[in-house]
Order: structure tokens, then C-alpha cells, then sequence
DNA sequence: ATAGGCGATGTTCACGTGAACATGGTGTGG
DNA sequence: CCACACCATGTTCACGTGAACATCGCCTAT
């Protein structure tokens, strides 16, 4: 929900003709190619210009601006209309250094090549965007605690509220960071729990589901292709996998590992085709679960007829694999919403509630998994 | 690269160890939970506060924070102890304040979900960062006019010194936007090219390449799942693969359409598997073609036995599809890149060139292709 | 009728920075 | 030995905004 005191001017904005002072960007637009390029990097109109025009003081202006409701109608009317003739817009630097805020939300993360990256990262986006807040995006080259370290410094100096971490944050153990006073956190995707308000799906309940599910089909037990050492989500499914084995009192085989990448995913697999008796396996993402399939495809062995294969994630094309992908399924959108929320509040200074808040994950079932023969 | 006025401090901060003014982010930091949370939002170290412990004028202080190089190395060293022992961060709202800029590239999308833009969104970031800019995520929440202009009136409010478009211009042509004087506009994924500059992969070229494969193996003619109506990377690549084939003089089949999500291609695929004429395929991307993929497994036809597959993007899953695809490889990265490179010419008036830049594609060949039988 | 209050608007000022201009000291060439 | 140049540093100020406080006029309660 929009901020109500800034809705007033928005509205008003945005039936904003043609004005003065903007470039337009319209298709039936007949003047010169390239019309932005045009515009003078001249001082822009400020809160004074719009006083003098509708002859009122520049704080009235202001409070129209800001949605003051101590204005009366007709004095709102006639600085509004100022605001059009001029094409006014409130200077964000402006406004974030009287008020010591900045509206913006900082995301701190190594890559958006991942489906649950993205998606995350979509979600807050859209959140923040109906909160009033703007994303900046950090991006950290690689996951070397050097790089780390530079995405904080460069944090340092950015004009964010708060920041939200979508990586391992055991990677910025070893370093000492210093976050501006007054930034707020919070994390996904690791157990920092004790010391950040942490987000994440419920790994592990939604891995036990998976093993469970090839349990309930009949399989002896389970294989898994975990995720690269050093993630918290890769370890958090693959003890599930374990402690879901044990607790049923079945075998617990070698862990075959890979990095997330589909091609990891492959090599893995081969390594299953080759066991006679893997009839189960449970890929920590779905991307891995994709090469295994192409694994057992090669090998010849059917998928379901011989193995069961369950990913994690479920995503948007799990659902047309070969044979389509049974899969645990992470809200990614309620993950980000949440975190939006929390760092809303810390900033706020409202009721924080440390620790983890688990978004509940569940089992979409396909065609990989079928009773073994 | 960094500015370099910028490096000489940031060098210095990040040597930062444990400054009163930040709160401490380490692991071995026994300090109480949550403790940025004990941060009061107490204004922060101002360039005077520093100039007061160094002995110097705050213009001093400003003249090593820019780097400037009329400061005296014995001077320097003294502002440099003072700025880490009250941990001082430059304000970044004063700074754009005073300066009349921003630093910040906004990047307009509808959606982070597609290989494609987030990996073009990941190379902006990474390109922006290193030259200092940071970007600013405006999401439109769906490609309703609306919700566009909605947008456009949001990143009239923002801080932002230009804005990377990606996404169909022609969504905005109904509407009349407004743009902040001075903000410069790139353009991704459309052919605004006459009255923006845009960059994209040569779309046209890369599906050529891609149908000219699948007739050299020795195909009659290929058919073609396309990408929604509206979308000019979807009518290029279907223009493409029309022309290449009226060139060699082959028939022309009808058109199936898909909106660019697996489970449309898989659709387009049991209409194509039902005529036994076809024997190869060109899906406008590597999701439709994995549609397009299970759709002649459950339907007994062999790939690339039968029939001969090829999708458009390589995203990183393509090797593993079952089998591994032959597609049209796109360089996002570049693609970004470019983006920003052309942006920031723009905002620093530098040569302009307008029209549009093509960024080549190249055929990926796998194993999904083959001879005819 | 009048005091008191309150609502609408105006005036002042500080937020933190860095450009422009000012100052003062040192070195060098005539 | 003086004049001038040049360099390190200081002083002043404006950038655009909105909070705090001030003012003014009208309405209401007594």
C-alpha cells in the first residue's frame, strides 16, 4: 500500500499531459529523433518555482507535496496546477537529506542466475515498490569473501534504509564488515537466526516430504544429490534426507554432490545409472534433478519404470521435463514479501521478532516417481 | 572501473576494522543479538565532525573524501585517521544533492523470471557497479498499460540519472509519459530504434542461423513455435525464420504460437507431433523447446531420430535437456554491457549514436539435430 | 462582545556536501 | 631583494526540502 501522504501528488502526477519541463515519450510524438537527448541538464524546477507561480510560500507547496492535509482545497488546486505547468518533480536527494531517510531498500547478492534468486528478488521488488521503497541492487561478483567485503563497502556509501542478504552469510565471518549506523538486515538463505531477523522456505520439512513420498511409494531408500558444500540450503535438505532415512530405519547410501548446475546434476546421475539398486533419488534442486533424468535416460534406465526422481524448487518448467518433474515447492514470492515486511519494521523501529521465519514448502507431485518394481 | 576520485577513500574504508559510528557485523562478535538493532538512528559523522578531530576545514575533509589532489600527504593521513576513528560515510543524498546527479541507473522491466532479463538485469548490475552507478529495480507489476505508465510515474520520483528500458516500447506508445528532464533512456528488446537507442541480440541473424542448420542436415522445411503476438523479439526470430525459408525456396508451414512458458511449447509440440510431415522444429526459445521436446517423447517420435529440435537462448539448462539442444545462443552479459555503456555516454554527454546495436548470436549445436531418415 | 482556540499559511533554518573564491605562505626568476 | 606564481588550506554559500515555530484571521463559547 502506498504511503497516503505521497498518494495525493501521484495521482495528481500522473494525469500529467505535456508538460514543460519533461521529454516526451510517446509513439505519435513528431519531434526530432532521440527527443530526450534534447533536454538541458539544467537545474530542475524546484519547490520555489512552483511557489512563486501559484503565490503561495514553498512550504505550502510542500505540504501539498507531501499530502499535508492542512491545505485548503482551493490553494491545493492552484499549487497543483502550477506543479503541471512547470512539470514539477520533488528532488529525492533533496527530500532524503532533510528527512534522514532514503526510501530504499539495498539487496545484497551473488547472482540472479538462479530461479530462486530471481524470484526472490522479484518478489521484494514488488513489495518494496508498494511500500513506497526503491530496490538497489548489489550485486557481489563471487562468492570470495574479497568480493564480499567490496559489496559492504560500496554498501557503505549507498543511501539505503536497509539491506536484505540473499547469500551464506558464514562467508562474511571471517571478514569484519561495518554497516552504517542505523541499516538494518535481514537474511535468506542461511542460519544467521541468532543474529539477523533470518527469512527461508522450510527446507527441511519440504526435503523430508520428498524422501517420505519415495518412502511411501515403496523404495528401499533413497539416494540424494546434494548441493555444494558450504550452502546452508544444500545442507539443510541433505541432514532432512538423512535424518528422514534414519528415522524410517533405512540405509543411508554415499552422498552424490554437485553445485546446483545441471550439468552436476548429470555427472551424478551416471554415477546412480551405474548402481543396480538406486531406485530413488532426491536432487537438492531441480536443475540437478533435470541432468539426472538425462543420466538415466542415456543409461537406459526408465524413469519412473525403474528410478523415482524428486527435485526441489519446482520451477516454471519442472513441469514439462521428461517425464514431468515431482518436486518440492518453494514460495519464493512469500519469501521476499516477508523479508520486505521484517526490514519495514526493523526500520521502523516496530516490534522485531529475531530469529527464523520459515515459509512452509510442499510436495507437487508428477510423473517421476512411481512404486518401484 | 571505478572513478578514480572515488578510489583513494574507498581503499581506506574498506581497511576499516571496528569504527565507533558502524555496528559490528562478525561472526566472532560476542556483542548482544540483533545488534544492529542497538543503533540508534542518531545522526551520522558528518565531514565537519571530521574536520573537528583532524584540525582541518571540512572542505579539507571534502577535498581527500573526492580524492582531490591538492591535499598534502601529511594532511591526508590525518583526515584519513579521523574519518576511520568516528567512522564517517560520506552522505550520499548530500552529496547528490549538491552535485545535481544521482549515480543511479534505473532498469524498467516486467519481469525477473525469464533467463533473459535476469541475466541481462545481473551484467547491468555488474557493469553499473563498476563504474560507480548503482541501479535501482522498477518493476511493473504486468504489461498493462496501467501499470506501465504507473511505473514511469514512480521513476519520476526517483533518484535516477538514466533508465535501461527492457521490455516492448510499444506498450508505452498509447500512453503519454513524461520523463524527468536530463534522464537518458536505453532500450532493450524492442525496435524503438528511431526514437531510442536500443541494444539487443541480433535475434534476426541467430534464428537464421539456426533454420539454415536445420536445412542443411537436409530438412524439407521446418516449422516454427513462436512467442506471443506483440513481442518484437517473438516477431523478429518468426521473420526470420519466414524469410530464410522463402529464400531457399521451401514451403512455408503455418505458424504455431506459444507465450514463451514450457508448457505452451509442449502444447505447440502435440499439435506438431500429430503431423507426421514434420521433422524439424525451431521453438523461438530453449523453455518452449522443452515443451516441445516432451511432447514428441510421449508421442513416440525420437529426437533427433525423427524429429530434429532447435530453441533460441541457451540457457544454461539447454546441455542437460534429454537430448541436449542445439540452440541460438544470446549474450546477455554483452547485451548488459552495452546497455550501460551506451547509457552513460548518454548521461555524460558524450558522442551519441543513435539506432540500434546488435549484439551477435551464435548457433550452439548439440543433440537434438540430425539428418532426416 | 470578547477571550481563547484553531486552522491556514508564512518565515526561518539546518540537513551534508563541494564549487568558487579567498588567504597566506613559500619558492623562484629577474 | 622584490614581485609574482603557485600551492595548500580556509571561508562562504547554495543545492531543495520540510520541521519547527510564528502569524493572522475567523469561529465559538461564555
Amino acid at each position: 500500500m502506498l504511503t497516503s501522504r505521497r498518494r495525493g501528488v501521484k495521482t495528481r502526477l500522473r494525469q500529467n499531459v505535456q508538460s514543460e519541463g519533461g521529454t516526451a515519450l510517446a509513439a505519435r510524438d513528431t519531434s526530432p529523433r532521440t527527443p530526450e537527448l534534447s533536454g538541458r541538464k539544467k537545474r530542475g524546477v524546484s519547490i520555489a518555482d512552483v511557489a512563486r507561480l501559484a503565490g503561495v510560500s514553498s512550504q505550502t507547496v510542500s505540504r501539498v507535496s507531501t499530502g499535508h492535509p492542512r491545505v485548503i482545497a482551493s490553494t491545493r488546486e492552484r499549487v497543483l496546477a502550477a506543479m503541471e505547468e512547470l512539470g514539477y518533480r520533488p528532488n529525492n536527494a533533496a527530500r532524503a537529506l532533510r528527512l534522514g531517510e532514503f526510501r530504499t531498500i539495498g539487496v545484497v547478492l551473488f547472482t540472479l542466475s538462479t530461479t530462486g534468486n530471481s524470484r526472490t528478488v522479484e518478489a521484494i521488488a514488488d513489495h518494496a515498490a508498494a511500500e513506497g521503497y526503491a530496490i538497489t541492487l548489489i550485486p557481489v561478483a563471487s562468492p570470495t569473501q574479497d568480493d564480499v567485503l567490496g559489496a559492504f563497502t560500496r554498501l557503505e556509501e549507498l543511501a539505503v534504509d536497509g539491506v536484505i542478504v540473499i547469500m551464506e552469510v558464514h562467508l562474511l565471518d571471517a571478514a569484519t564488515v561495518t554497516l552504517p549506523p542505523g541499516v538494518q538486515v535481514v537474511v535468506v538463505d542461511s542460519d544467521a537466526g541468532d543474529r539477523y531477523a533470518v527469512v527461508d522456505s522450510d527446507q527441511f520439512d519440504g526435503a523430508g516430504q520428498a524422501v517420505r513420498h519415495l518412502l511411501d511409494l515403496g523404495h528401499r531408500t533413497v539416494w540424494h544429490v546434494a548441493g555444494p558444500t558450504g550452502s546452508f540450503a544444500a545442507e539443510r535438505r541433505a541432514n532432512a534426507w538423512r535424518t528422514t532415512l534414519q528415522e524410517a530405519g533405512r540405509r543411508v547410501p554415499a552422498v552424490e554432490r554437485g553445485d546446483w548446475s545441471a550439468e552436476s546434476g548429470y555427472l551424478a546421475g551416471v554415477r546412480l545409472a551405474e548402481r543396480a539398486r538406486c531406485t530413488a533419488v532426491f536432487a537438492a534442486n531441480d536443475q540437478m534433478a533435470l541432468g539426472v533424468l538425462r543420466a538415466f535416460h542415456e543409461h537406459g534406465r526408465a524413469v519412473p519404470g525403474d528410478v523415482s526422481v524428486v527435485g526441489f524448487d519446482d520451477i516454471p518448467d519442472a513441469g514439462c521435463f521428461y517425464p514431468p518433474l515431482t518436486t518440492v515447492r518453494q514460495d519464493f514470492a512469500e519469501v521476499g514479501r516477508r523479508c520486505v515486511e521484517r526490514l519495514l519494521r526493523q526500520i521502523r523501529r516496530e516490534a522485531v521478532e529475531p530469529g527464523m521465519a520459515l515459509v512452509p514448502t510442499r510436495l507437487v507431485v508428477r510423473h517421476s516417481t512411481a512404486r518401484p518394481r
